[in-house]
DNA sequence: TCAGTATAGTTGCAGATACAATTACTTGTC
DNA sequence: GACAAGTAATTGTATCTGCAACTATACTGA
């Protein structure tokens, strides 16, 4: 008989799915209310947090790709049209010339903020709803953890 | 100053944040290594493992939709590619003319198998890896916590 | 210095998914 | 029984993303 012999009820397969299924239905939820209160996709508000995490407001297009765990191409294009609604401005790197800028302009800025007010309001219904502090910083322990590269 | 007014750096964001981050990368790298080693994409594998996991191998199209997170149209073509694929095949519901069975086919769960045994692989490399038995566990507990709807 | 290699970003192209509209069927209510 | 409302699945269309190829620039070693 298959199922016995090759686990699909395996702990660890069963971790990896829940965490799959977990973050699916939330980020979709957010995306949709992130659209329909500042018709803001969920992408664009990565990238504008990322910007804003990132001190001084720039990143390179590099880092971005990385922190948004997206495609060089995909990265490209995704500034493409964050950049024609004028949320974020391209500008090029004086020690390396291969190199571009991307810093959050002042309209991103003040969008970011609406956002991030929208997503405070998610997070108190779907994470403070399910999780109390305890718990939370236990995940984020675990979630960190998981995270590592190595 | 915008950062303080706007809490970037709240333990809810950085917590969604890392959720996403985490998720990201362990499933693109997980669908890299199943696309190179059994020419499966991940959708399709969540799919036969939704199926397997089913008890009699077979689920209505809006089962599998809610199960793994599509929309109820991109259940429909992600179907069509596996059944044209031959990994499962569509039958009616003789007790509900407007659903659609699906049911893993001999082919699909011999792929399913070989599947499982990459992904069980790569689950030892970056799950087992990281996180102890202990922790694993801890985990799943605060995902299913997280998931459960309400 | 120069050749070879590595890195940053962009582009063409193809594939996958969502949304909205549509069809077919079922259920509930009177 | 018949009509209204709800549900299951499919299809047209648009968008987003990844991959691979390409250009331009930087680094590295002889």
């Amino acid at each position: 008989m298959h199922s016995s012999a090759c686990p699909s009820g395996d702990e660890k397969v069963e971790l990896f799915g829940l965490l799959l299924e977990t973050n699916a239905r939330l980020s979709r939820s957010l995306a949709l209310v992130l659209e329909a209160r500042c018709g803001l996709p969920l992408a664009w508000f990565e990238v504008l947090l990322q910007l804003r995490k990132s001190g001084d407001g720039q990143l390179k297009m590099n880092q971005i790709a990385d922190a948004i765990v997206h495609s060089s191409g995909g990265t490209t294009r995704l500034v493409d049209r964050m950049e024609e609604s004028g949320l974020v401005i391209r500008s090029n790197c004086p020690t390396d010339r291969r190199a571009t800028f991307v810093a959050i302009t002042p309209e991103g800025d003040r969008r970011l903020d609406e956002a991030l007010a929208v997503h405070l309001d998610y997070l108190d219904g779907h994470l403070g709803g399910r999780l109390d502090r305890t718990e939370r910083s236990a995940l984020t322990a675990l979630l960190t953890k998981l995270n590592t590269p190595r």
